[in-house]
DNA sequence: ACTCATCATTGACCTGAGTCAATGATTATA
DNA sequence: TATAATCATTGACTCAGGTCAATGATGAGT
């Protein structure tokens, strides 16, 4: 199946570009970014490399400045993906910040463009700066809170409500008219909503009968109606959760 | 079935003294707490109690001081727990922190004492006080974790090991000799072990051919090497994730 | 003691989704 | 254009865990 992954509009030459173009870090101080762009490096890694191991005690804060990566708990054989980080996003700051092992694998999924920080850097620059700690915060509740609607999602629906929903979010988050497409890999949407490449090839067929149609990586919306019907998009699961900083102090712009 | 609820060590009286009384707000500064408290208030709430519904904008920070709460995903009339909450901590802070609705609904398990803190002062609090902001981000980190651990826990696990690893860390926990006892009533275990009750039920009775006794509430290790060669412990699912604030600036204790 | 309500246990049954295995598609490499 | 991977589909079968229902326990209130 071809998948097309959008090209970065900006593939920074240097860690402080990078920096400097993370929405969430604009109310960081130059002199901060600075700081944490000294000895941090940009890196470049293709789909399928690990990124780090659970247990490992990080050595390195990890930036996600481009492609995906999946976070997979790990039990022998097993692996079971938890959270896919799209950029731009931190790799499991808790970790990073009490200098506690990772509890999940991170695998590179599309590849990604990241900024290594050295983690001792991370935690004084933290430690010292109001804004990035606010930063962080938002960028760590924000995390939390997909972790939320993730597991709400996998306990709440059946499998096929799960399909139903998220292929009706896409065609949704599409503009009007516009072919729509798989984003991902059948696999991949499979493992994201908790269940077997072949229960997700089943559910297609099942989903059909209900106005969605998939045929090798186009979604068409046969019958809105029913669709709609069958498959109620929840706010409380459905809606993307982005990163909101609070602004440092009482300059809030609302 | 009787259940010991082991009396809170210390009933504030005020809304300051709680806040005095919380470890991860060791390092925020007087002045900060009293304007925290300042128009708080404290109060109790019996079991069974919602504290607040999933999709309303919180109005309050919740601070759980004694007691424990359950956070429930909704769906209609189904119900799923996501995450017990035990005290002292801060119920889904990022809500309340980005004016978010809440997505849990929040009810009270054990008779709880709560500090109530307009949510406004406390988002200005925190964009005013850096070590305010370190200790919600601490508070925050540690609960992602916790929701990592138990989304590991019910996905890797089958539920007579989910059940097998959650008796053996009580055991493990007490003193040597001690006798141990369930801390919660069993329909709770079981929704926070992800089943129902009967499935637990029934898998109580599985265990015991691997050493693991419980009669009523009272929980006996017949075979301690059986058990845990069937039931083995992971750090990184069975551990408990506490709350520990990085220290302002560069003060380190470590 | 009686009643009522909640919780726990047990049995019979069902089913959603996983597993295993075979077959196609598609893409990449030689 | 072979050849080999990887991914997707489909069918047959299995089973862990849920549902429903009946029966006990336990404790609270009168």
């Amino acid at each position: 199946m071809r998948i097309d992954v959008p090209p970065s509009p900006f593939i920074p030459a240097t860690p402080r570009d990078a920096l400097a173009d993370i929405p969430w870090l604009q109310a960081v101080p130059d002199a901060t970014l600075d700081r944490l762009a000294g000895q941090a490096v940009l890196h470049r890694m293709p789909a399928g490399s690990q990124l780090f191991e659970q247990a490992e005690v990080p050595a390195f804060a990890v930036l996600l400045a481009s492609g995906t990566v999946e976070l997979l708990g790990v039990r022998g054989r097993e692996e079971t993906l938890v959270e896919f980080v799209r950029p731009p996003d931190l790799l499991l700051p808790a970790a990073v910040l009490n200098r506690q092992p990772y509890l999940l694998r991170a695998r590179v999924l599309d590849d990604a463009h990241l900024v290594l920080i050295q983690a001792e850097t991370l935690r004084r620059a933290v430690a010292a700066d109001h804004s990035l700690c606010l930063a962080v915060l938002a960028c760590q509740a924000a995390q939390f809170r997909r972790q939320l609607r993730h597991a709400k999602n996998l306990h709440l629906r059946s499998a096929e409500e799960r399909v139903g929903c998220y292929l009706l979010s896409l065609v949704n988050a599409a503009p009007p008219g516009e072919t729509v497409r798989l984003p991902l890999e059948k696999r991949l949407i499979a493992s994201h909503l908790g269940m077997t490449r072949e229960t997700f090839s089943r559910t297609l067929a099942g989903v059909a009968a209900h106005g969605l149609r998939v045929e090798g990586d186009l979604v068409s919306l046969a019958d809105a109606a029913a669709a709609r019907a069958r498959f109620r998009l929840d706010p409380l699961i459905d809606d993307p959760e982005p990163i909101h900083p609070l602004p440092p102090d009482g300059a809030s712009p609302w």
